[in-house]
Parts: C-alpha cells; sequence; structure tokens
DNA sequence: CGGCGTAATGCAAGTTGATTGCATAACCTG
DNA sequence: CAGGTTATGCAATCAACTTGCATTACGCCG
C-alpha cells in the first residue's frame, strides 16, 4: 500500500529537478545528503530500483560500466564528452540523421558513435 | 623489447578465431583454460589491456555492466538479444538506416537501440 | 656462454559498485 | 489501538575489475 518514502521522494525530486541524464545511484546518494536529508545508500538503491520497476525512471547505458539513471520519457539518444563525460540528450531519435546534425545542434565535436539494437534473435522470437 | 607471451597470444588466437563480438575478461579466460594451457585471470586481464592499448582489440559496449572486447577494425554496429544476450554485428554503420533493416538483416526483431555519440563537448574542444 | 635488465606471470590482496539479510521503525487500515 | 506491510539503516556479501609483489623467463650484450 504505498507508504510514503522521503527516499524515493528526494531521489525523484533530484530527477525531476535537473536534466541530468547520467545520476549514478552514488550521485543520488551525494544529492540526498547535500540537501540535508539523510538516507542510506542501500535505500536510494532500493527506491531507485522501484522507481525503475514503476517506469518513472530509467537506466542510461552510457558504457562506462556503471548503472545510470535518468527521468523515463520520450526516447531519445545522448552524446557525451570523451574528455569530461558531460552528457546531453538530443531533441528526438537521429537514427537517420547524420553526426553533422549532432555537431550543429549540440556544440559538440562528434568523433564517433555507439549503438545497439535490443530486441529478440531468431532463435528466442 | 615485446617479449612472448603465451597468455596474449592465446588471447588473440580465440579473438580471431571466432566472430563473437562480446568477449569478456571471464570468456576469455575460460577459453584459454579449455585448449588446456594454463593463465591466470590476471594475466588474461593484462594482456587483454596490452592489446587494447596496440589497437588490436576494442571494448564493446553492451550496456551490461561488464567490459566486453571484440577484434578492433572498421566500425560497425550491433545488436543483441534481450532474452540470451546473443550479439551480432551489423556490416556497416546504419545511423542512416531504419530499424526495419536490422530486422531485415539479422533476423532479430527489434524492439529498440541505444546510441551514444562520443565526442568534445562544447567546453573541452 | 654467462650475467643483466626488462617483461610476463601467478598468487593473493584490495577496490569499487551493486545487492541482500535481518532487525527495527514507521505508516495505513480496520 | 492492534495487525500487517513497507521502508530504512546497518552490516555483510558478491562480482568484476585492478594492483602489488616476488618469481620466472626471455633476449641481448659483452
Amino acid at each position: 500500500m504505498a507508504r510514503p518514502s522521503h527516499v524515493r521522494d528526494s531521489v525523484r525530486q533530484l530527477l525531476e529537478g535537473s536534466d541530468r541524464h547520467d545520476w549514478s545511484i552514488e550521485d543520488l546518494h551525494a544529492g540526498i545528503l547535500a540537501t540535508g536529508l539523510s538516507a542510506d545508500y542501500s535505500s536510494v538503491f532500493r527506491a531507485v530500483n522501484r522507481l525503475e520497476e514503476q517506469g518513472v525512471i530509467g537506466q542510461v547505458a552510457l558504457g562506462d560500466s556503471r548503472v545510470r539513471y535518468e527521468l523515463a520519457g520520450r526516447h531519445h539518444d545522448h552524446v557525451r564528452c570523451d574528455e569530461c563525460g558531460a552528457v546531453s540528450s538530443l531533441p528526438d531519435c537521429l537514427l537517420e540523421r547524420a553526426e553533422a546534425r549532432v555537431e550543429k545542434g549540440t556544440g559538440f565535436a562528434v568523433t564517433g558513435h555507439h549503438l545497439v539494437f535490443s530486441g529478440l534473435c531468431p532463435a528466442c522470437r
């Protein structure tokens, strides 16, 4: 019976109150502590899992072997800086557009991209 | 003075002797043991790192929080089965093509994709 | 051929981030 | 207020990666 969870609420607020697309659990944990509230890492972990189950947030695979999250919403792709790791999101799916467009839209100097389709292989479907 | 390294050689042979694109260090380690040779996990780890430095192999980010490797070569994208994790590579960059093409070419039922551009952000370049 | 210096290896310990078990505290319902 | 369920903290565990250190194996040079 969904009881209030200040941890979950805090996580949600952090996600909603920023435009970041690369929150790690640790970032969220630190973020909560920074607001003066307290929460255990494991509680944040569980809050995040729950929010993910509920479809409120989703994982973002940025290839840094660390699970990152962002608010769930319309599908979009990301650009990431090789240097500082900054992540920006692209307004829409650019599958059929070129990297030049990314450059133009974000100011990033695009050097490459990583693309993974997901689905079911012939054997599984 | 690059001395012979049977571990490195074994790793290389495994990579070259298969069409897999998702070798984890553990897979490689197991693969070597399977050939009758012996090698420590850490040696495989170091061999893999060296081969990566040398540009012989490269990481593949498949979003399963585990570092995976494949032979370095022309850029290409991957399709991964949500169910069993099977990975196939696509012959060329499909950035400007649609998922329908992937379906057709691989037999996978594509349900989505993950795309990450990399480059330098305005501040870094 | 024998000594040297450097690279490779194994073994074990250390790190980091994710995950779980368990006991306690909090909340909603009846 | 009692009962049942969920949330939380704390500590322990896990998994994968990484490093330190001593030892061994090459390859080279005199």
